[in-house]
RNA sequence: GCGCCUGUAGCUCAGCUGGAUAGAGCAACGGACUUCUAAUCCGUAGGUCGUAGGUUCGACUCCUACCGGGCGCACCA
């Protein structure tokens, strides 16, 4: 990673000039490239300490740094005000892009954590809506990500297969089979009809359905977790009497009830009702210690924003259940909702009044690639809106084409080379060259920062930046028409290019196609 | 009422641990195809970053209040 190798060479630079301000070392990207490739804000930040002026001190210290016999040739490094602006020469972001995904400095840290994901866990009950979309692409690109920074990663899909609205369901199709009505508070969608006119169990039906739809824009799962194995393997009383045991658990009112208050919730949840039943909070407890039990460090949930209200009590049981877990080893990423327009008026998407788009169709209008590159491109955290008729005329100026095309015209390129390459001669980079070398030596910076803040929108962005940079590039600098050592260079940052693209691409789980 | 999320260009959204002149796509307007893929590029226009205070050398970013939007506040699942 390019920051970090930046950072650790010149906090050695410090500490070999027995320069003042080591630990203030913060390398950013100024939004104005005339200023550098790099910049660190250090004169401002040691100004109190020092009582300089910033200007004096950013001076001092490049001064100090430009006589660096490891940065000669490779950074200069300008005094700003209180900045320290940092440029790369052309030889030495040269050195750097050669192999941006695969160099030494590429490499990732090794971890030894063990992290579960859980997302979309939809109920079975109905079609997958574009919400759940959201949260399939998202948590499949995190999944993806974190892979690939070395995490141990499985993911899961939880199955609500029990309980009363499986009954309501069932009772729907049913009702229908024999030609009755559905019943008040069934299911009404127009989905049901078609299960009813089937042989096949509607549950099981829904979940091939959904699971069908979900791979469509590949996302799978490494497992499919039925809450009725819970019931059935008495996984609900092992892991309440654990709460019990270690007294967190009381009576009230004829019920029982964990004290999730200890842990930072509002207010206290019953687990077992007056009636004797438990509550679906209960088994969700017992699924989350089967998460604990089998061994996993770290848990991350996607949940839609309108199940964000069970965060606090969800991970109070896992709080109570692990001793060696803290706040930090169970992250929840928490999609806002997609609202879904049509005609400029808002579509329901609620399962029971039978008036909603499914994901499937969604897919069927706008293509796998673009639903995805649609949802994964906003931080989770945005209100999104979804306008249909939109969506449908837009679908071909959908910025994921922009990347693609990228991608296809540096295999055209690639595929149009003849002969024996040419021999490289002295680098020299024009701007547009310049730029896209900067932005691909970068890729694992992104990566590594997306992965860690469960933030795949950012390599979405920093993507779009990069195709960005390679269309200018393919506009101003000509490849196959130049000659001899222009070619070889052309050729290889192209040959990087590509490599990059569709690697992030790859990443997002998104094609890269050869041509366009 | 309480909690979480949110308010940035006409529209949809970026803006990384506070940094230098707030960005992109779409839409609008004007240009560039006898050319390595025009699904592209260049240019123009478009903003009191919801409002008002505060912290700071510096605020879209942090704090407070207010206004607007989404969602949630069950012995339902």
């Amino acid at each position: 990673m390019i920051r970090l190798y930046l950072k650790q060479a010149l906090e050695a630079a410090f500490d070999d000039l027995d320069l003042p301000g080591k630990s203030l070392i913060a390398i950013e990207l100024p939004k104005n490239k005339a200023h550098g490739d790099f910049a660190m804000n250090i004169g401002f930040r040691l100004a109190p300490e020092l009582k300089d002026p910033p200007p004096k001190i950013s001076a001092d210290i490049c001064h100090s740094l430009n006589s660096v016999d490891a940065f000669k040739n490779r950074i200069v490094f300008s005094p700003a005000a209180g900045f320290v602006n940092i440029k790369f020469s052309d030889s030495f972001i040269w050195e750097l892009a050669q192999k941006p995904v695969s160099s030494d400095l590429a490499e990732f840290p090794s971890s030894d954590d063990k992290i579960l994901l859980e997302y979309v866990s939809a109920n079975p009950t109905g079609p997958l809506h574009i919400g759940h979309g959201r949260w399939a692409v998202l948590g499949s690109a995190i999944a993806r990500l974190l892979k690939e920074t070395n995490h141990h990663i499985d993911t899961e899909f939880y199955i609500n297969d029990a309980g009363n609205q499986i009954k309501v369901f069932y009772d729907s199709v049913s009702a229908l089979k024999v030609g009755e009505s559905i019943p008040e508070n069934g299911y009404h969608g127009s989905y049901v009809k078609d299960l009813a006119v089937l042989d096949t169990d509607p549950l099981d039906e829904n979940i091939r359905q959904q699971k069908q739809a979900l791979d469509r824009i590949s996302v799978s799962f490494d497992a499919w977790f039925s809450e009725k194995t819970l019931h059935a393997s008495g996984e609900v009383v092992t892991a309440i009497e654990v709460l019990k045991k270690k007294g967190f658990v009381f009576e009230e009112s004829g019920a029982i009830w964990f004290r999730s208050t200890d842990f930072g919730d509002d207010k206290d949840r019953v687990l077992i009702k007056a009636d004797g039943a438990y509550t679906y909070f209960a088994v969700d407890v017992a699924y989350h210690f089967t998460k604990i039990q089998r061994g996993y460090t770290r848990l991350i949930n996607i949940f839609g924003a309108d199940h964000h209200g069970y965060v606090a009590r969800i991970r109070a049981a896992v709080l109570a259940l692990a001793i060696d877990f803290d706040k930090s080893d169970f992250n929840f990423v928490i999609g806002q909702l997609v609202s879904l327009m049509r005609d400029g008026e808002n579509v329901r998407m609620s399962k029971r009044t039978g008036d909603m788009i499914s994901l499937e169709e969604v897919i069927d209008e706008i293509g796998s690639d673009a639903v995805r590159f649609f949802l994964i491109q906003k931080g989770a955290d945005s209100h999104v809106e979804f306008d249909l008729d939109l969506a449908k005329k837009q679908s071909s100026d959908n910025p994921v084409f922009y990347i693609q095309y990228a991608h296809a015209r540096l295999c055209s390129i690639l595929r149009k080379v003849e002969g024996e390459a040419p021999k490289m001669g002295t680098i020299h980079l024009e701007k547009a060259e310049r730029e896209l070398l900067l932005s691909l030596l970068s890729v694992r910076d992104v990566v590594w920062e997306s992965a860690k803040s469960l933030s795949p929108h950012r390599l979405a962005q920093y993507l779009m930046g990069l195709a960005r940079s390679f269309h200018h590039f393919y506009e101003s600098c000509p490849i196959l028409k130049s000659e001899g050592p222009v070619l070889a260079q052309r050729l290889q940052i192209v040959i990087v290019s590509k490599e990059v693209l569709s690697y992030g691409l790859s990443l997002l789980g998104i094609s890269a196609p050869e041509s366009m």
